[in-house]
DNA sequence: CACTTGACCTGTCCGC
DNA sequence: TGCGGACAGGTCAAGT
């Protein structure tokens, strides 16, 4: 699923609905999915309040009263679902996608001690789930290397571009999906923000001229406050804390879009593979 | 080092 | 209706 924007919708669903709650069981049925030790769950986890959920590129972070750590993430088809006090009526819109849970795809169960649940659905188990102390969170080999955060404050166009030049003989798609140059770029904004740019995805990185460079960082930007302000986009799996849809795809330009209308020309968008992903273009706007 | 490709999984959709 | 193959919001460990 997942690109900062839909971690970052669920980071504050689960801030809000989380947080003082206290864990009073933790079920697994996949050792690859929560690949912890049973005595370090009981002492660590059992027992723990949720103190913070915080987010860093595309993994999540609950932080807990016994300074360890959950951390997230989410890969393909990852879904963070919290079931509150009471579940929705029938008929509800959301329904059908909490109602049932835990179902076949359900991966960890958190139980609190009021009864409320969140569950780790993972489709494809490509996704995991980690305890670990708090302390260590940043020594993750993930969080070496990963890049910057595209929307905060103080990343400026010039680090933009300047990160880009290690992986000069690439194309310009493939960088942007490298979480070491920055964080949390996935295959659907790095698509939309090619196309707010007018730069096509497979030109190599060393071409890119710095007017190029200052477009995609603006447009990069806009997308993914845009795709946080709809809720993230729901492509196929992709659900928030409690169940809802995301709505960026009403919005989306080209991504899943092929054989439709560029919205800015009129040309029918195309689809091909660039970077090892599926990749939508208008051929007018973005031209190699 | 930098770059590309396959592997990890399950489910769905499309063409025959 | 069945069956094979391609494909799906992401990283990694290998290979060159």
């Amino acid at each position: 699923m997942p690109e900062l924007p839909e971690v970052e919708t669920v980071r504050r669903g689960l801030h809000r609905l989380i947080i003082g709650r206290v864990v009073k069981a933790a079920d697994s049925d996949n050792p690859k999915s929560f690949p912890n030790a049973k005595h370090d769950v009981e002492a660590f986890l059992i027992g723990a309040t949720v103190s913070n959920v915080r987010r860093r590129a595309k993994v999540l972070m609950i932080d807990l009263s016994t300074d360890y750590t959950l951390v997230i993430h989410l890969k393909m088809t990852g879904q963070l679902v919290f079931v509150g006090e009471q579940r929705f009526g029938a008929g509800h819109p959301n329904d059908s996608l909490i109602n049932h849970l835990p179902d076949k795809s359900t991966r960890v169960s958190l139980t609190f001690t009021d009864d409320t649940k969140l569950f780790f659905n993972d489709q494809r188990k490509f996704g995991w789930m980690r305890l670990m102390p708090t302390v260590e969170v940043p020594n993750i080999d993930f969080m070496k290397k990963v890049g910057p955060e595209p929307l905060e404050a103080d990343f400026t166009p010039s680090e933009f571009a300047a990160r880009f030049k290690r992986r000069a003989g690439t194309s310009i798609k493939a960088a942007l999906l490298d979480q070491s140059v920055v964080a949390g770029v996935g295959n659907i904004y790095a698509d939309e923000s090619l196309w707010g740019a007018k730069i096509h995805p497979k030109r190599l990185v060393r071409d890119i001229k710095p007017r190029e460079f200052a477009l995609l960082y603006t447009d990069l930007r806009a997308v993914m406050n845009l795709a946080i302000d709809k809720g993230g986009s729901s492509n196929q799996t992709y659900i928030n804390a409690e169940g809802e849809k995301g709505r960026y795809m009403d919005f989306a330009r080209v991504f899943r879009r092929e054989g439709q209308e560029c919205p800015r020309c009129g040309t029918v968008i195309i689809k091909f593979k660039a970077a090892g992903r599926g990749t939508h273009i208008c051929p007018h706007c973005q031209k190699l």
